[in-house]
DNA sequence: AATCTGCAGATTGTCAACAATCCTGCAGCA
DNA sequence: TGCTGCAGGATTGTTGACAATCTGCAGATT
């Protein structure tokens, strides 16, 4: 009885909000597949709400850039299309490097701690050749990395962008790479954060990212509409 | 009648459309006040439409994160204390910065033409001492240095940044500045960028925020609770 | 005087019904 | 055969009503 507040304050999540969570997960992973259009009565009775509720956490995914409505016409789950994947990746440049940089600036330490574990991860997973766990870790250290940056705005942003890629991903799956290529790429970018090398960050970023990059381009060229 | 097509597909924007974009622009202009509540029923009848149209555009500002949803007791306009404005700027560094860089690299001359244009827009409002001109003619200087960049991405991301700028800047009026000295500075961006010096940008870029960031500060200090 | 409880009013959350729009298939006409 | 118009069905867009929740105030209790 001497503790001062023993309980902390209650935040239920809104319907809409649990929605949207739930909507934006099966859009990351394929269950609802790009170019599919959401059908409102169908995604309501599944949730078992109303269609306005659905209406309110679709309008947040339209916001999200991961939907787009057609008004009148319905609502579709976003494509991406060439382009648009190598934006995706450019922007994802953008703001894993501002984050490496302001790691580096900051000199934060717990960081390069997360990082190395992060790819440790990556090894793990290497070594018991489970590919999908070994791009599970290594999407995972994408995200340690803005995480540790501190920056509630890096991190908003860039979780879009690692939805978008994973659907890219999920779409093309497949695509077949060394996994000790992939963990030693992630090896180096943690390294040059380690030792304040803040070129050489970029430098790793931006190959690694166009190393995936030109995966998914020969993937897509290999198999014509390979998307689904 | 030799032309093969000559009408574009006709797009309506959507009600909810239509209300974000005016509700977000209130928040910018401050209109509706940082901390202010979102009344549905009062703004539905403003915009003579039902709540349910208006639920549907603030749950897209609610994802875009200028208003916030607490469930049962409702919206609430966006508050940007210390921190958050600090992380707003760092966000700005990294988008811009990015823009400028891909600008440079594609040797993208329409942008410094556009980026000139911008900054002798400045100078203009500078000589005829309108201030409010000024202020305008700078944030459309960084919002053609990301249009520029021809990154949807970026673009989007920086969007939202730029609303948030806005909100700062309306909320903390008269932080005065000399006029001369805002417009160099952004010259100096644009010609960076012109003469392919991705350092000398990032410099330019990095100093000018944090020059608007100790402007603010200092403003914030000055005037307790200055916030409307 | 201070604290607690209950209630009323205001606001948010959700639902079902109706209106509006779009798409598809079919019938009729040139 | 190809085109046009229309009807029907499916889906989206909106509304108003009811349910649920929160806040503030008045009255009762200590």
């Amino acid at each position: 009885m001497s503790s001062p507040q023993p309980f902390t304050r209650v935040n239920r999540e809104s319907t809409a909000g649990l929605i949207t969570r739930q909507l934006r997960e099966a859009i990351m992973y394929g269950r609802l597949a790009p170019g599919a259009q959401l059908s409102e009565a169908a995604l309501a009775a599944q949730f078992g709400v109303s269609r306005g509720p659905l209406r309110e956490a679709t309008q947040r995914l339209v916001q999200e850039g991961l939907v787009h409505a057609e008004p009148n016409r319905g609502l579709f789950v976003k494509e991406l299309n060439d382009h648009e994947i190598k934006d995706l990746y450019a922007a994802r440049i953008a703001i894993e490097t501002a984050a490496g940089r302001s790691i580096i600036r900051e000199q934060r330490q717990e960081a390069v701690t997360a990082l190395r574990a992060a790819y440790e991860a990556m090894q793990t997973a290497a070594e018991k050749g489970d590919l999908e766990e070994l791009s599970d870790a290594d999407l995972h250290f994408h995200e340690v990395l803005v995480a540790s940056a501190g920056s509630p705005r890096l991190h908003r942003m860039h979780q879009t962008l690692m939805v978008e890629t994973r659907m890219c991903l999920t779409a093309l799956q497949g695509t077949y790479r060394d996994p000790e290529d992939q963990v030693a790429e992630h090896r180096r970018i943690a390294e040059a954060i380690a030792s304040a090398d803040a070129e050489g960050m970029v430098e790793a970023v931006e190959s690694h990212m166009q190393e995936a990059l030109d995966r998914l381009s020969h993937s897509q060229g290999a198999a014509p509409k390979a998307k689904v």
